[in-house]
DNA sequence: CTGTTAGCGCCTTCAG
DNA sequence: CTGAAGGCGCTAACAG
């Protein structure tokens, strides 16, 4: 059924190791056989067993990502889809396949990194999350595994990763709000324990500091990366005494939350409350109003991380110096949600 | 640096073969002995090298997904998204790793199915989508792999397959408008060349000739499963001398768009439009008005393709008789969108 | 330039 | 119940 090398070089009447050469383009190899070789494995349908050639040459021209299991959410769904395709993209143009995994909880999942790295399955990682205390970079770090990590870790500092740079992302938008005219202007973040919610917090803390203005407690509240988050920030907000005319918002979820309540309560938007918020979901483009946001570059993230693995993988020496974290840029994409000058 | 099964025996003071029958659980070893090994392959931190074991076993515990190209929009990555969830879930519940790729067009997607078919890095394959005379197909057919298609197809009867009844899924939703007084009801179609628009036109069509409700065909509009389809569907209708009260949309994104557009023009829905439409995406749930709309299990969609596929990969026998098409169930989900009576 | 040989790590006979 | 031997398909030496 399948065809294999010896096949072929019985057919072909030479050796097998021949066929092989001919197969790796060895330079010394007469023009005459390598072509004639070509044509019969051609008409043979020989395709190289991947498995065998993986187990002599210990490597499997594969990486894995994991899938972190609470991707439940819409968010993370399109998050990660579009993170995804940039991998997959990129991982294919580069000849490695990429391989889905996933645990219920981060036990399972260490089981899974460990079997597939130990049993020489894949040949590196994506990390698509930055939790904290990592039990899978511990052992990724320590069993000296190609990984990448889409995101930053605040305990390993030269790790390879890709992350936008989320201080300088937020402080872009408050500056914009800024900008244009905004004074008091609150901050929606998300689950604190997430390392991009503290930077887009910071960044709009120094946005505000840089230009003087007023930062009361009262303006930044927690949430998830939800709908409902935007939701109740709304509500809170716009029944403080002195209420912010314009809001920052860590996802666009979040806006979508804001600008549903904000219709209910019959406020208008930009002219009631000014909205900015982060990665650009196609959706935010075509809500009513369009919500300005932060374009992170999500595919672009997922891009470059594979590539950084798979030039880890095959040159693991350069792991030192400046060049392992990986700046995506991002930018401000201006829609109606945030042209408004207050007291205009 | 690895362990092998080598290096166990020696260790242990037996030999490979011994080891290896204590990893496949074979009956006849001494219990004593097996405990020992066990015991020491625990020690060494022994993890069996899979590409040896494929190799030698001829499979690989592994299927791959094929991910179509355009799979740019937002509802494709929802859709796929979830469908992949379900699919890597149950997956790894069955032992098996998921493999994506994808292909640029037709001829790289059957290159890389071919090659990882052939090349015997994967089992079988699950494929997203339903095109028609697909190359893929007709390939995976003639070399007797096995493969699912999330979908049907029209071409192959008796292909192993896991479907929705769309046709019954939009009976139930145009029904559902009529039962609540609605009579001139209008449908909003996906891209006639896929088979799942078709077969929701088709369950429309259904339910309009059973309950004898005129169809004019201007009620019917084809488009995308996305947003501005439903945009541009609604000012249609809107504009129409004997408008529909009602509408059936082919996706939830598309019923934003006529949600959207309608409120631009300061209609009320359910009041002057009420809709209903597929896929219940969380989104609809949140929106304003919340959108009725089928669900029609995504996740359930890939957890049963995948294990349809696995089970095909491990007993290949019985791949005849009627149970080759599998249907997942879908539910209306009624909300706001749709309680409303006209004329009321 | 080409053929022969020896493994990669594992499983499966075949003998004890 | 256990050990030895052979081979899965391929590559990498080593000899011509």
């Amino acid at each position: 059924m399948t065809v294999t090398i010896k096949d072929v070089a019985k057919k072909a009447g030479v050796s097998p190791s021949t066929v092989s050469r001919v197969l790796s383009g060895h330079p010394r190899i007469s023009l005459e056989t390598s072509r004639k070789v070509k044509v019969i494995m051609e008409e043979m349908g020989y395709t190289p067993n991947m498995m065998a050639k993986s187990l002599v040459s210990k490597t499997t021209n594969s990486i894995c990502i994991i899938l972190p299991k609470p991707a439940e959410e819409l968010f993370s769904n399109l998050f990660f889809m579009e993170l995804i395709r940039g991998i997959v993209t990129q991982s294919s143009r580069s000849g490695y396949d990429v391989l889905i995994s996933s645990g219920a909880n981060e036990k399972e999942e260490l089981e899974a990194v460990s079997r597939l790295l130990k049993g020489r399955r894949v040949d590196g990682v994506i990390l698509l999350y930055s939790r904290k205390d990592d039990a899978v970079i511990d052992f990724l770090e320590s069993g000296g595994y190609p990984f990448v990590l889409v995101g930053r870790s605040d305990r390993y500092e030269d790790i390879l990763s890709v992350d936008n740079d989320n201080i300088m992302a937020a402080y872009d938008a408050t500056n914009h709000l800024i900008s244009m005219g905004h004074e008091r202007i609150g901050f929606v973040s998300g689950p604190p324990n997430l390392i991009v919610s503290r930077d887009r917090l910071e960044g709009y803390r120094k946005a505000m500091q840089n230009k003087g203005l007023e930062m009361k407690a009262e303006w930044i509240v927690e949430g998830e990366f939800l709908q409902d988050s935007g939701y109740r920030a709304m509500s809170f907000f716009m029944n403080l005494p002195n209420r912010p005319t314009a809001l920052v918002a860590v996802d666009d979820m979040v806006s979508f939350g804001v600008l549903r309540g904000l219709n209910e309560l019959k406020y208008k938007v930009p002219e009631d409350l000014a909205i900015v918020s982060f990665n650009n979901i196609p959706l935010s483009e075509l809500s009513s109003p369009p919500i300005s946001s932060i374009d992170i570059g999500i595919y672009h993230l997922g891009y470059t991380a594979s590539q950084v693995l798979i030039q880890s993988i095959q040159k693991p020496d350069n792991h030192d110096g400046y060049t392992n974290r990986f700046v995506i840029p991002h930018r401000l994409i201006v829609r109606e949600s945030s042209m408004y000058t207050p007291g205009k």
